[in-house]
DNA sequence: GAGCATTTGACAGGAACCTGTCATAATGAC
DNA sequence: GTCATTATGACAGGTTCCTGTCAAATGCTC
C-alpha cells in the first residue's frame, strides 16, 4: 500500500474487521433462523412486519435496502407461507406484507434463540468495550454517510 | 422482541450498525475503484497477489472467504486482462495468480483513491473513539469465532 | 510403490444483494 | 381537471457470496 497514515491505518483496520465481524453475523443469523425454516435476510423482514403489515418499499426503507431485494425476499416468503400480500386502503397496488400465523410461529422461535445468542454474547463482553464498541462504529457509519453523500442509501433507479 | 437484557440489547445494537457500516462500504469500495475498472471484491483479489502470485486457494485462506468465490473473482479478473493464471513449480494444476502490468497499474490507482479515503475518514473520528471501535469490533468478532466454534471460516464441501 | 485422504480447479446451482426498465397508481403544480 | 413528477411492483439481468460434486494432483501411511 502507499504509505498511509496512522489515522488511515487505524480505520482500515476497523473497515477489515468490520467485513469479518459481519460475515460472521450473518452466519450467526443463518444458524439461529435455520431451525425455523427462515434465514437471515428473511428473518428480517418478517422482524420488520411484525409491528404492523407494509408494503415492499416501506420495508426496504427501514431496513436500508434496495427495494428490488426486499421484493425478491417477500415474493419467496409469501410463496413459503409465512407472509401474505393483503389489500392496502391507501393504495391500490401496493398491497402490504402482512405475517401468516405460520410466519408469526416461525418468527417468535427465531427470536426466542436470538435473545439467547444476544445475551450470551453480549455479556461475554466488558460493557465498557462492548459500548464504546457501538458508539465508535455508529460514528464511523455516520462520517461514511454523510462523505458519500446524501445519496448514502440505495435509491430509485 | 422477546424481553432481551440490557447487555442483548447492546450487542444487538452493535449487530445492527456492522451491518449498516459494512453495506456503505462496499458502495464506497465500489466507488473508490470504478474508476480503474474494478469492484471492491476485485480490488481486494488484486491486493492479496500484489505481495506476489498465490492460487485461487490460497487466496481465498487469506480473505477468508470461500474457494469457490475467489475463483470466480480471478476468472473474471483474468478474463479482463487484470490477472493471469501462471504455472506453479510446486503443483501441475494449481497455476498461480499473479497481476498483469494493467492490473498493477489499476490497483495503483485505487491505492491512492483508498489511501486519501481513508485518511480522511480517519481523521473525521476522534483518535480515541476509533480505536475503541477496532478494539470493541475485533473482541465481538473473537468471541463470535469463538461462539460459532471451530468451523468459523468457510470450509471445503 | 500402492492405497487412501486431502487439496485443488472446474462445473453447476442457489441466495441475497444490486441496477435498470416498464406500466400503473398516487401526488402535486398550475 | 390536466399534466408532469414521483412511487410502486413486475420483470430482466448482473455481481458476489455460498454449497455440493467431480476428477486430477498431491501427500501420507504402510
Amino acid at each position: 500500500m502507499p504509505s498511509l497514515t496512522r489515522k488511515a491505518e487505524t480505520f482500515s483496520a476497523l473497515v477489515l474487521e468490520v467485513f469479518q465481524l459481519n460475515g460472521l453475523l450473518l452466519q450467526a443469523g443463518d444458524r439461529l433462523s435455520a431451525p425455523a425454516g427462515l434465514t437471515s435476510a428473511r428473518w428480517q423482514v418478517l422482524g420488520v412486519i411484525d409491528h404492523g403489515p407494509a408494503t415492499v418499499a416501506a420495508v426496504a426503507r427501514t431496513m436500508g435496502l434496495a427495494r428490488q431485494s426486499v421484493q425478491q425476499t417477500a415474493d419467496a416468503l409469501a410463496k413459503e407461507g409465512f407472509v401474505e400480500y393483503v389489500d392496502n386502503p391507501h393504495h391500490q397496488r401496493a398491497k402490504c406484507v402482512s405475517l401468516t400465523a405460520a410466519g408469526r410461529r416461525a418468527l417468535r422461535k427465531v427470536e426466542q434463540a436470538h435473545a439467547a445468542w444476544a445475551d450470551r454474547l453480549g455479556a461475554s463482553i466488558a460493557p465498557a468495550l462492548l459500548a464504546a464498541a457501538v458508539e465508535g462504529v455508529r460514528e464511523a457509519r455516520l462520517r461514511l454517510e454523510k462523505d458519500l453523500g446524501v445519496e448514502a442509501r440505495p435509491h430509485e433507479g
